[in-house]
DNA sequence: ATTTGTGAACAGTTTCACAGCG
DNA sequence: CGCTGTGAAACTGTTCACAAAT
């Protein structure tokens, strides 16, 4: 099926959601107030989705939650299907990241760390193995991993995101305080862009 | 002047990247390969903006930040103005956003730090003053604080963030994996939540 | 020849309005 | 009633096409 961008934006949040929701029972009046967007768009959504969980008195949450995650192809961690992700850069925010706390209940699981500093490869620790960046290209082909969570330093942003793309990866999410080119999704996670974001919105 | 959101979006991508190009001409063609959107738009938005410093040879790089700058009201640390934010929860991410470069070369300056956990906002050290939570809004409306990072855990994110709005904050970088119910803008800069999302894109 | 700037056509997204259901 | 589901209208954003500039 084909998702249109902002509806596929706006079932995430609806999904993560109704994953600390109690109730058992949502209407779209409820996520009005969550999301940034009317009950008109998110009922829209719904309609072109062909979610027709709903009745009178609102949606189904169980239900609803178990057919979002089948239509963004998110299975939660027990059904296993997990998407394999390294990270690349282990210093400051990357290095937190290290924490499979982090990801536990998402489906979502970090098989790998890279840094081109091999002192920061050898001292740290995590649950799964860090490789020296020259490693990079054959550790994604062998282990399968989908994407990346880029947190090196500004000035070496550019290149490893192009050996990032060479090696396979189908997207990046950017912890760095840059922007560089290349030909596949890149999705922001950096505080500091976000905050120039926030600031042009509330302008 | 009013910013279409969109072209709000892009602008402050090519502001970040003018940051770092080192040539003295930028052409629509080049934009393009760096944003994740076609040469048209990008002319389109600076016709819409009434930008008009370009030359059939390309923009002029050193104007062009300016008067972007100067559109999304984003002035260097030189020029005087900063945006006071504050990090809220200073456990894994936020506690790494303790250190005062992650924001250098922003117009964000972090004055203020708060947990919940009293030890932590004792033991852990910073350039600015770290408060127990209680103290949020007394420090936001003391010190004119305009942004929150919100990092706490994913149990106290509704009512944090409630309380964040209460201050009078005008707007929240979500670093949690949450999605909640507020009343000003939130953008997101968890890598868990963005993950999500890169996978619906890529699907 | 290459690139800007923009009207006009097109595509995507949101809101309005309201019928139908519980 | 309040809520869902969906045409139709309104609006927003993107692409096409091309004249003007260097």
């Amino acid at each position: 099926m084909n998702i249109p961008k902002r509806t596929a934006e706006r079932l995430i949040k609806i999904f993560h959601f109704l994953g600390r929701c109690e109730k058992e029972k949502v209407t779209s009046v409820d996520l009005e107030k969550v999301l940034g967007a009317s009950q008109d768009v998110i009922r829209r959504d719904f309609s072109l989705m062909k979610i027709k969980c709903g009745k009178s008195n609102g949606y189904d949450v169980i239900q609803l939650k178990k057919i979002i995650a089948d239509i963004l192809d998110l299975k939660a961690e027990d059904s296993g299907k997990e998407r394999k992700c390294c990270i690349v850069g282990l210093s400051k925010i990357g290095g937190v990241l290290l924490d499979d706390q982090i990801f536990s209940g998402s489906s979502f699981k970090v098989v790998a760390g890279f840094d081109s500093n091999v002192n920061r490869t050898e001292i740290l620790k995590a649950s799964f193995p860090l490789h020296p960046l020259s490693r990079l290209k054959q550790v994604v082909k062998d282990e399968g991993i989908e994407y990346a969570l880029l947190s090196c330093d500004s000035s070496e942003a550019q290149q490893t995101a192009s050996l990032i793309e060479e090696s396979g990866i189908k997207g990046i999410i950017n912890i760095t305080c840059s922007i560089y080119s290349v030909n596949i999704p890149v999705v922001n996670a950096c505080p500091v862009l976000a905050l120039t974001e926030l600031a042009a919105l509330t302008a």
